[in-house]
DNA sequence: AACTCGTGGTT
DNA sequence: TAACCAAGAGT
């Protein structure tokens, strides 16, 4: 027995008024060409908005256009990404820059599908650049929108840990049907989960949906299900790598191995990182034994 | 499908 | 203070 579905028009007109009246000004949308949306999206892939700000506006000031970037060594990329977390995203949003230059005449493809195959381009990016860059209709499902609409349509506190199928189909049965209206509903449902239906303590009193959401109705029940399982940090080879980049990241000129030893002193899970990072391409090594960024 | 991969603000 | 979690992708 499927869930009552709330009457999409009004869904869609709630949550678009209240879209143009409370949406925030991000230079990423007041200028929305199609290589600076996807900068933001690469950047804002597990990171915050904040974060973002600084780091999108030096590096677009750098690399106006794909070909710039691409023309520059990619370890310029990993310093230039700073402490946004996870530096394989400057790796391969180098690389997207690249393939590009070399199969799309320098310009940010505009289909789904042909963005879909650049490298750090997974499903909710492509969906994202389409719809944003080029205002195209395209199912774009990140963690705001999940949580929007595990709440709204299904009742529950929290989406699956995966997107599932039946959470897919909900979302492209709410999505309108004209491109641009659709690509509207797309920032509008994000734009509402970021400020309004958060994770933690949601201000249902600012919903647009309040009076349509079925969780409220239901009177908020718990998260019931398997805990969801958070992020180890402390002694991972994830902290370790952050340390050692770091280092990296910070000095001017190659790095010899003793200061890397005095940044990370258990030397089993230190050689191990380093060796991940030597095979991801975030560190090279030199002749004399030094580590550095790729050039 | 489950796991890995950074960083720092918020609670 | 420790836990949570943020516009995910790749394997």
């Amino acid at each position: 027995m499927p869930a009552p579905t709330p009457p999409p028009a009004e869904l869609h007109g709630r949550i678009l008024d209240w879209f143009d009246a409370h949406r925030r000004v991000l230079p990423w949308r007041e200028e929305p060409s199609p290589w600076r949306v996807m900068v933001s999206e690469f950047m804002l892939q597990q990171t915050p908005v904040a974060r973002v700000l600084p780091v999108f506006d030096a590096w677009l000031e750098r690399w106006p256009a794909p070909a710039d970037l691409a023309a520059s060594p990619s370890g310029e990329a990993v310093r230039a990404w700073g402490r946004l977390g996870y530096p394989r995203r400057a790796l391969r949003l180098h690389a997207a820059a690249v393939a590009i230059v070399e199969r799309h005449e320098g310009r940010v493809p505009a289909t789904y599908d042909e963005l879909l195959e650049l490298p750090g381009v997974g499903d909710y990016t492509a969906a994202a650049i389409a719809s944003f860059a080029h205002g195209r209709r395209a199912v774009v499902l990140d963690t705001n929108v999940r949580r929007v609409f595990a709440r709204v349509v299904e009742g529950v506190q929290f989406p699956a840990p995966g997107v599932v199928r039946a959470e897919r189909d909900v979302a492209a049965s709410l999505l309108p049907d004209d491109d641009p209206t659709a690509a509207r509903w797309a920032a509008a449902t994000m734009e509402l989960g970021a400020l309004v239906c958060t994770a933690r303590s949601p201000r249902c009193e600012a919903c647009p949906v309040a009076g349509l959401c079925r969780w409220r109705a239901l009177g908020y029940p718990e998260h019931d299900g398997p805990p969801r399982r958070g992020q180890a940090w402390h002694g991972t080879d994830r902290q370790c790598r952050g340390r050692l980049l770091a280092v990296v990241r910070d000095a001017h000129e190659p790095v010899a191995p003793e200061l890397m030893a005095a940044a990370w002193t258990d030397a089993p899970q230190r050689e191990r990182c380093l060796d991940s990072l030597l095979d991801d391409g975030l560190l090279d090594v030199t002749p004399d034994g030094r580590f550095s960024l790729p050039a």
